[in-house]
This record gives structure tokens, C-alpha cells and sequence, in this order.
DNA sequence: GCATTAATGTCAATATATTGACGCAATTGG
DNA sequence: CCAATTGCGTCAATATATTGACATTAATGC
């Protein structure tokens, strides 16, 4: 059986991955009709989420938040945009670098967060998770922050290798 | 601490959601990156590897390679278009359903996908699962397919409820 | 101080993803 | 057999997501 363990390697993989991309695309969609009424999409409330933080306080610039969240600035400057025209957040100057401009929930975004999506996202979660216990939950979480240290260490090997930054021996 | 519990549950509930949202987005920004060459994205491999199961070879219906994949027909259909532009798909139309249209991988796609992508997938999926035991997939698998599972209830349960289906007891 | 380098936000192009609405074909019900 | 419903593919609108390119500002080096 020198072969048949790879295969059976490579087969889970490969379900796994099918099955990681489906959920995204499930989480997405299920996620965002929970709070719709709001005007929100998950997308937005991970923004939430992160700008809500004490550590946020003082406002996030784009790129920062772009990088805590692990999307493209360019993308999330989109999304910051929307969110401004619906009222949620603000953004003024920041005195210390006239080039970025700090990004914070306004008291409109931050009440509505607290009252009216915050509950929506606890009772989503509750049927997501069905049938999960804590220790599912700590496991789960332990195996895709795995994956994720795996694919930034994917993402980063290429961005040094374009940048032209021979590590070494890379692979033999 | 009757109330610590459920705090802990949200709290591990919020973490494993966004970590399923960075995990997503680096999937498809490295993986895209691992197929480049070959013109292909990861929601592309993903038809690809729907329509090389043996269970496809007389071709799917966008429909139904939708329902497989669990997007929209109407994303899928530019996704398929794109391909079919690429020349790795065909498509032909169904003796049976004058409505529908059958899809199937053309030689070049075909053999791309064997000789080409396959390859590449299989080493991207060894550094993005770095780490993992046979035992630790299978198990992430199975947390996924569990979440999968309850977000595919919670969809079908507004779809009803969209429909006005009363469908009564749901499940205890 | 000025040139290089890096960081910030923006514009543009492209690919995914959703929903809603429509026309046509197949199925189902009377 | 004809009406209603359902299923299939498409068009349109919108939101995410990427990359590449650019101007402006900041930090660094000589």
C-alpha cells in the first residue's frame, strides 16, 4: 500500500477544499439574509466586527483594516464607501499622515450593530452551529486557523519571489 | 457563571466565522495563483473537477452543475461561458430538453486539467494542508460538511417560508 | 536637501457571487 | 387537450474580490 495513502491524502484534500468553498459561498449567502433588513451583508459585518473592537477606537485607515481582515484595500475601500453612503461609518483625516483618512462607526452604525444585528448574528450562529459543542467549535476554529497560517505562508513565498528576494533554499 | 457559557459560545462562534471568511478569500487568492498559468481560477477547477467524475461523462446541465456546486445557474453560467471561451468547454444541446444545454470538458480541457492543473493542485494542496494528518482532514472535513449541513437547512427553511409553504414541525 | 523606497488611497479591468425578472420548454392538473 | 406550475437559460443590477497602475505623502539614504 506504498501509493494508496497519498491517494487517500489527496482525496481528502480535495474534499475538503470543495467543501471549504462551498461553505464560504453558503455563509455568504445565508449569512447575509439573516441581516438584510439592516441593509448588511457579511462582508460588512466582519467591518462591524472589527471596528467595534476597544483596539479600534480611534478609527482604523483603510489599509489597516485591510490587512486585519486579510482583503485587498482596494476591495475593502468599496465596501468602507457603501457603508459611509448608508450612514454607519465616518471617516475624517488623520492629523498625523495627510494621506490616510481614519475609518469609525458612526453612533448610527454603532447602534445598530449593538441592537438590531448583533442579536441577528448570535441567533445565525446558533443555527450554523447546530449540533456543535464547545469543543467542536475550539477544534473547528483550531484546523482553519491552521490553513489559514498555511496559505499566508503560500501567499507570502510568492509576493518575496516577485519581489525578487532570493530566501534560499526554498524547496529541493 | 451561568451566563459565561453562552458568552463563550458566541465569542468561539464569532472566531470560527472569520476565520471561515479569511480561509475563503486566501483559498481563492492563492489557489487562483497556483493555476495562473493555465488561465484558471479556483471556482473554475471546481467545475473542472465536477465535470471529469466519471458520474459526468455525458455532460450536466448548467442547472444541474449548479445545484452540484451549490451556486446560482446565473453566476455559473459566466463562469462556464468564460470557459467555453477558453476552449476547455463545450457544450451541446440535450436530445431529451430542448431547453437545456449540456456541458462537457472539450480535449484541451481535458488534458490540461490531467496533465497540466492536476499537478499543481496536488502540491498546492500538500502546502496549504502542511501539518495535517490524514486524521485532522477528515476531521476538518467533517466540522465543515456539519456547518454545510445547517446552512443548507437554514437556506431551504427561508426558501419555504418565501414560497409560503408552512411546512409546520420542522425537526426536534 | 534630494533621490529612492515604501505606504495610502484611488481608478480601471476582470472574475465571482447574489437576487429579481423574463421568455421558452417541459411537467402536471383539471 | 389546455391552464398552471415548474425548470432552464438569459439579461440586468448590485456587491465582493482580485490584480495592476497611478498620484500623493511619508520615511530613509546619500
Amino acid at each position: 500500500m506504498n501509493e494508496s495513502g497519498n491517494e487517500t491524502r489527496l482525496a481528502l484534500a480535495n474534499r475538503l477544499f470543495f467543501r471549504l468553498y462551498q461553505c464560504a459561498n453558503m455563509l455568504h449567502k445565508t449569512g447575509t439574509r439573516a441581516v438584510e433588513e439592516e441593509g448588511l451583508t457579511t462582508q460588512q459585518w466582519a467591518v462591524l466586527g472589527a471596528l467595534s473592537r476597544p483596539a479600534a477606537e480611534r478609527g482604523m485607515g483603510v489599509g489597516e483594516l485591510a490587512r486585519y481582515l486579510m482583503v485587498s484595500r482596494q476591495n475593502l475601500s468599496g465596501v468602507v464607501s457603501r457603508m459611509e453612503a448608508a450612514g454607519y461609518l465616518g471617516s475624517a483625516p488623520d492629523g498625523s499622515d495627510r494621506r490616510a483618512r481614519l475609518v469609525r462607526m458612526t453612533d448610527t452604525g454603532r447602534r445598530v450593530w449593538a441592537e438590531q444585528a448583533q442579536p441577528k448574528i448570535a441567533a445565525y450562529y446558533e443555527q450554523a452551529l447546530e449540533g456543535f459543542s464547545v469543543n467542536d467549535m475550539a477544534h473547528a476554529l483550531h484546523y482553519l486557523l491552521k490553513m489559514l497560517d498555511n496559505m499566508q505562508r503560500i501567499d507570502t513565498q510568492r509576493t518575496a519571489v516577485d519581489e525578487g528576494d532570493g530566501q534560499g533554499g526554498h524547496e529541493g
